[in-house]
DNA sequence: ATGCCTTCGCCTCGAAGA
């Protein structure tokens, strides 16, 4: 089983390349970000088309959430439960039959723009909420995925030039502990599993030739709760998918589970 | 660097992303 996590920077704009990924890669389970479309405007019935089923939440313009599954999803959770927020950020639904369930949640953090911003105190009270309520999520779900983009690098390997983002925002402690408050619940960091090349990012800069200089960024993150990491058997950065023409800026993570 | 790209909508400029 693959899961994977692809912020698409709109679903409009890039439904041809998550079509043709879909079905070269296979992924069993897809979380995307950043798919800009209302609801009457999900793609629906190109991606059941394609073999998914799929759930979303979306909003005009910005944000936008959706799952994709090859078998149905159920149990579907839209936003944090009693976490007020206009903005679509979260999505969760339940795949697998009973002895075999995995709770899939999707969530797209706020970026927060800049430290002194009043989007900054935003993220990271939707942050608490976050761990909040997978606090009890992860208690009632053993097996139990967060795929997103966390805009949060959560280390220095996760950043291309450490001393240029140190205190900028995606990099600062507050973040970074919110981070491994996340972990701390018992999840962990399917990447971090195995051993890496030094410089893997999953986000390039679009400006100053960010992904042909690699300065990229580790944002886009796979957390598995213990049953699921014990499975976990590698994880995949689809770089090529930033390769394409007119490319999303960040690029799809896959975790293999056996 | 108030810059660089790319997206969307109040659409040919501004806001936001990261």
């Amino acid at each position: 089983m693959n899961i994977a996590t692809w912020n698409v920077n709109s679903l409009k704009v890039r439904l041809p390349q998550l079509l043709d990924w879909l079905n070269s890669a296979q992924p069993d389970v897809v979380c995307l970000q950043e798919t800009k479309l209302e609801d009457h405007a999900f793609p629906q019935q190109e991606l059941i088309d394609a073999g998914y089923h799929v759930v979303f939440c979306g909003q005009k313009t910005y944000n936008g959430v959706a799952i994709l599954s090859r078998t149905p999803l159920r149990d579907v959770q839209y936003g944090i439960p009693n976490f007020e927020d206009e903005q679509r950020r979260v999505i969760a639904a339940t795949v697998g039959d009973e002895s075999h369930a995995v709770r899939i949640v999707c969530v797209y953090i706020p970026n927060g723009q800049a430290v002194d911003s009043d989007k900054y105190p935003y993220k990271l009270r939707w942050l608490a909420a976050l761990k909040a309520w997978l606090s009890t999520e992860t208690q009632q779900h053993a097996k139990l995925a967060l795929l997103g983009d966390y805009n949060i690098a959560p280390d220095d390997r996760d950043v291309h030039d450490p001393i240029a983002w140190a205190g900028q925002v995606l990099c600062t402690d507050a973040e970074r502990d919110a981070f491994r408050a996340l972990v701390a619940l018992g999840l962990h960091d399917a990447f971090r599993l195995f051993e890496q090349p030094e410089k893997t990012f999953t986000w390039w800069d679009y400006r100053m030739l960010g992904f042909q200089k690699n300065r990229g960024l580790r944002i886009d993150h796979i957390l598995l709760s213990a049953p699921l990491a014990e499975q976990c058997t590698g994880v995949t950065i689809e770089r090529a998918m930033r390769k394409l023409e007119r490319p999303s800026d960040h690029a799809p993570v896959v975790a293999h589970l056996r």
